[in-house]
DNA sequence: AAAATACTTTACGTTTACGTAAACTTTATC
DNA sequence: GATAAAGTTTACGTAAACGTAAAGTATTTT
């Protein structure tokens, strides 16, 4: 599936912006299981996966303990058993019950950015005009509005 | 607009299901302002919009240090002065970037769901056909499948 | 008036998610 | 073979967001 098969810390480092400190701290919660070549650690696409995961779960509000959750769930999950597989059910049942309640507080503010930002463009409007006039009142060339 | 003027810390701590700790660390760190009557704290409608904006911000991810900036440029802005209009635009830009990111997030994080709970239905599903099979040769009754 | 209830300040404690420094080893480069 | 670069462990430090007493005041209820 991926390109390579394995990566070094500062080549995931890199490639998802963080430091190798994060990384490692990862692997000590339990997030990341990479293999060693002396004691150097050898990541797997497999981990590349889940620091991706990692990251996007932070950049959704989740903290490391619930991500690391989710993988020992799913870990768990793909063994096989049926109450596993009736807990996973349940537990994605309930992250998209959140997902929506995030969608719901995104919606609302976006909504009120849209308000915000007319009530500035309203105000920026107003004090074009008022200098306009000034310009006019004391006889010079008016400028160009510029507005993106 | 509201209903009610004025609030105590315990009314809009129980409303909000937080602890009034909380709230008195919001406006510790200047996120609300509230009266005061003898020492005891009174706390308007805009207040208990703040708090329900800090508080929808936390579940969108937000800090309180940057749910406070956002409080201090509108605050800013409102008085109208050019520049601070131009900076609130370009911050809410800024936001609404950040938004699409998480929804991005979000809809990535839905797709991966979906195939995980088709992968937990399959597997399932594939329980319950060996256990049919068993009660077959041990001639035993099936038992009707239950599926949500 | 006594007791319960709600509020206050002060202040130390806790968890999460790393930052940062020290001291050391292994691998790559000149 | 020296030196730089990349890796390691150990360990103390830190910012954020409160939790949790402790000890006191003010108000309300019985």
């Amino acid at each position: 599936m991926d390109i390579k098969k394995t990566y070094s810390i500062s080549e995931l480092a890199k490639e998802f912006d963080v430091t190798t400190r994060s990384v490692r701290f990862y692997e000590d919660q339990g997030l990341l299981h990479p293999t060693r070549r002396g004691q150097t650690r050898i990541f797997s696409s497999k981990d590349r996966v889940r620091l991706k995961l990692i990251l996007r779960g932070k950049r959704m509000g989740f903290s490391l303990a619930e991500t690391k959750e989710l993988f020992d769930l799913w870990d768990e999950t793909l063994s096989g058993n049926e109450k596993q597989l009736l807990l996973m059910l349940d537990t994605l049942a309930r992250k998209r019950a959140q997902l929506e309640q995030q969608k719901n507080d995104i919606a609302q503010a976006e909504m009120e950015m849209d308000t915000a930002e007319a009530r500035c463009r309203e105000a920026l409007a107003d004090l074009q005009k008022k200098k306009l006039q000034q310009k006019r009142a004391t006889n010079e060339e008016p400028e160009v509005i510029e507005q993106k």
